[in-house]
Parts: C-alpha cells; structure tokens; sequence
DNA sequence: TAGGATTGTGTCATAAAGTGTCTTAAAGTG
DNA sequence: CACTTTAAGACACTTTATGACACAATCCTA
C-alpha cells in the first residue's frame, strides 16, 4: 500500500463522528486504530499513533534549547488530542471541529503517512 | 514488451469500469495490478505502482511541517487514488470520472512507463 | 446525590458503489 | 473460413457510506 492517498468527501454523524474510507480504514487497522489529531492553520491534521511518534521525536531532537522553536512546539503540542477509530468512525471532539468548521461534509486530503481534514470552501479556497 | 503504446478507444461499463486492452493486460499483469490514478488538467494519468513510487521519491527532501513544501504534498497526493486492475478492469473512482469528463468513451494513450486516460472530445481538442 | 441534559458508543437498515462472472458479438489470426 | 481472443453489456452478489436509533457515560445543577 502507498500510504493515505486521494481526496474523498465524507459526512459527519449526527455526534461529529467521520466514517473512515474503506481504503483508509484498511491502513488504520493494519497499523493501529490509535491516532492523534492536531489543529493547523484551519484545518486538521490526522496521525497514526506511529506516525505521531516518528514525528515528535525528530522534533525534540532539533530544537530542545530554543526559545522560539519550544515555542512552537508547545503549541503544536497544546493542539493535539488523542483519538481512536472505533467500529470504523472517528469523534472528532467539539474544540477541533470548530477550529476546522467542519459541518456535516468534510473533505479527507490523503498525505501519504498522514491525512488532513478540511471544511469544503476552506480546501477550494487553498487549491486555487 | 516495450511499455504502453498507442491509442485506444474503450468503453467504460455501467459501473465506471475500464476494461484494459489486452495489450496493456499483460504488461500489468507481469509488473503488477496495483495503480495509482492521478488527476491531471482535463485527464488522468495511470501509473503502475513501481512508476509511481519512482515519482514519489523525488518528494521526499520536502518537510511536512513547512507550509509551501506541504502545499506541494498536497498538491500530488490530493489528485492521487490508489487502485487495482480486477478481473482484468479497472475501476476508475467518480471523482476522477468526473474531472476528466469521462463518459461512456474513453480514449487510453500509451505514454511508455504510463498511460494516459481521455475524454475523446478533450484528445481532439488538444492535438488540433 | 438524584435527575436531566449532553456527549460518546455500538448497531442496524437502507441505498449506493464496487466486484466477479457469464454471454454475446466483434475483431484478430493462421 | 474456422478458430481464438477480445470487448462490451448484463446481472447477481458483496461491500461501503450514511442516517437513525438505543443505550452508556459524563457532567451539571438543583
């Protein structure tokens, strides 16, 4: 398998729950249903737990004495929440939702080892 | 075999399936079924998936966490679907039906290590 | 702390999308 | 021309996405 590919509309439930795409899903399962969900500039970014983990390392590494990059990462930090795919859905908790504004249509932007989710206007504006 | 040559006029059934010609069968068959479909201006590209993580590679020098280098990921993958010749067809996914403006014909041009995926109207428009 | 509201979780019904296989007709081959 | 291969359509079946609902857990307030 490739990693998280292509972009696919998706709805959200009634509780905010995103149904992962069958083809995501596969990955997630093979891998760890363990996931981290982090707020970027209007949109969110979704790591597997692994994935998270590779990431946060590189980062501590690089930048542990300097004021401005442990700024940063505090903030990357104080951003993220922990989640979970449970019987194939994902919550997507109320604060990251917002920070999105996601409604009830998002837009799941494959990124190889990680995924992003966008409001539909916001990924339009992006892309032009 | 010398990689995917000429021009071919398929049809797609009533589920959006292209059925490969058998010259291009075998070539997938020997490599392997595994694709990766990729939305162009006006058209799709097909590579088989040894082509596409060649093409991948050249990406990995960017960094995720910079917001010009992540525009480009996203940029590639966004356009990208993973998928698989079965039974000898190819599903090729709505969405990319649909940026390609593909009907019920479909003109597939050999492009060597690729191939390419056509709405007639479009081919012609673009060899004028 | 009891009760009610809110949020989170599992499951199902249904409709839509994807898949395997067969038949028939057309095209290619010697 | 006889035979083989290929393309197209048809159809049954499987899988997936969605909305709905029941229930559990949590939080808040009286």
């Amino acid at each position: 398998m490739n990693g998280f590919l292509g972009t696919y509309s998706v709805s959200l439930d009634d509780k905010g729950r995103l149904n992962v795409p069958a083809k995501f899903k596969g990955l997630l399962e093979r891998d760890s249903p363990q996931l981290v969900i982090c707020v970027m500039s209007g949109f969110l970014i979704v790591f597997p737990q692994r994935e998270w983990a590779a990431n946060e390392e590189k980062l501590y590494h690089l930048n542990a004495f300097d004021k401005s990059d442990r700024d940063r990462l505090r903030e990357f930090y104080a951003r993220a929440t922990e989640c979970e795919m449970k019987s194939g859905k994902i919550l997507i908790p109320a604060a990251q939702r917002e920070a999105a504004g996601l409604k009830k249509e998002v837009m799941i932007v494959g990124m190889s080892k990680t995924f992003e989710l966008w409001a539909p206007d916001r990924l339009d504006k992006d892309s032009e």
